[in-house]
DNA sequence: TTGTGTTTTATTGCCTCC
DNA sequence: GGAGGCAATAAAACACAA
């Protein structure tokens, strides 16, 4: 079994028992009745009776003992440095904890094993909150995107009556096409997009998405087929399409 | 006081490195 | 093959509500 000295803290200023707040009951118990206690044993009176093994063999077989705030605290400020153990620190350690190396290194150990723990913890809650984000942003681009649509539409309706009551006077030559390419340039819903130009970026017929990890692909590319019907009513699939200039995205995040 | 959930100490078994 | 690390787990110690 492991050292059972650990009551015993050589770096307080008392120089023998470090009273803990929470001690088992069976110290605290000890403690209460120091008359009693004393009749089995001097309490604790030198260092070296609290290195008497029998004593604790007979009192507490096989008994975890917790260690003393001193020693923990001794224990978290060598960890700070260097959060793995070589053995010359852990036989220094042991010594000027007044316990078994094992002890120390099982310390250090279940040590690292909590600093995971919380690393993983925090690394999550980064996580979260990085996705909540993505997923507000998404939603103020769906809706941007939607008062985009509308705009379009509603401009493309004025277009058409315009035309319809005034039609425009065009060499004989070139008056059909014209008037082709803008219903097709007007029509909603379509990969390509009334409000861009040539020189805006353009929309690739693809499943690029600022959101990968958000949008399935799959889904994606059902959209695009919505919309290749020029149908497509859903805000997700408008995304999807995602402004892309030469093959890189650009975007709210400013990544590429 | 007791039941229950959490934390801490310790063990075991497996893996990697030298 | 031995030493040391890690994950999983046990069990004691502890906290706290009812």
């Amino acid at each position: 079994m492991e050292s059972n000295s650990f009551f015993f803290d050589p770096s307080a200023s008392h120089g023998n028992i470090f009273f803990l707040g929470n001690l088992n009951p069976v110290l605290q118990g000890s403690m209460m009745n120091m008359e009693e206690s004393s009749k089995r044993r001097p309490f604790f009176c030198s260092p070296e009776d609290l290195y008497d093994e029998d004593y604790y063999d007979e009192q507490m077989p096989d008994k975890k003992r917790r260690l003393t705030l001193e020693q923990v605290h001794l224990l978290e400020k060598s960890f700070e440095t260097e959060n793995k153990l070589e053995p010359e620190r852990k036989t220094q350690l042991a010594k000027k904890l007044g316990l078994q190396p094992r002890q120390v290194s099982v310390w250090f150990q279940n040590r690292r094993a909590r600093w995971k723990t919380k690393q993983l913890e925090r690394d999550f809650n980064l996580l979260k909150s990085s996705y909540d984000q993505l997923l507000s942003n998404y939603d103020s681009i769906l809706k941007d995107n939607q008062s985009l649509r509308s705009e379009v539409s509603s401009l493309a309706e004025k277009v058409q009556t315009k035309e319809e009551t005034a039609p425009v006077q065009v060499p004989e030559s070139n008056q059909l096409e014209p008037a082709i390419k803008t219903e097709e340039r007007l029509s909603s819903g379509s990969v390509g997009s009334a409000v861009l130009d040539e020189n805006a970026p353009q929309l690739l017929d693809s499943c690029d998405s600022y959101f990968p990890s958000i949008v399935p692909v799959h889904h994606l590319q059902e959209d695009n087929n919505n919309n290749n019907n020029g149908s497509s009513d859903n805000d997700r699939s408008c995304f999807a399409d995602v402004f892309v200039q030469g093959g890189e995205s650009f975007g709210y995040w400013g990544w590429t």
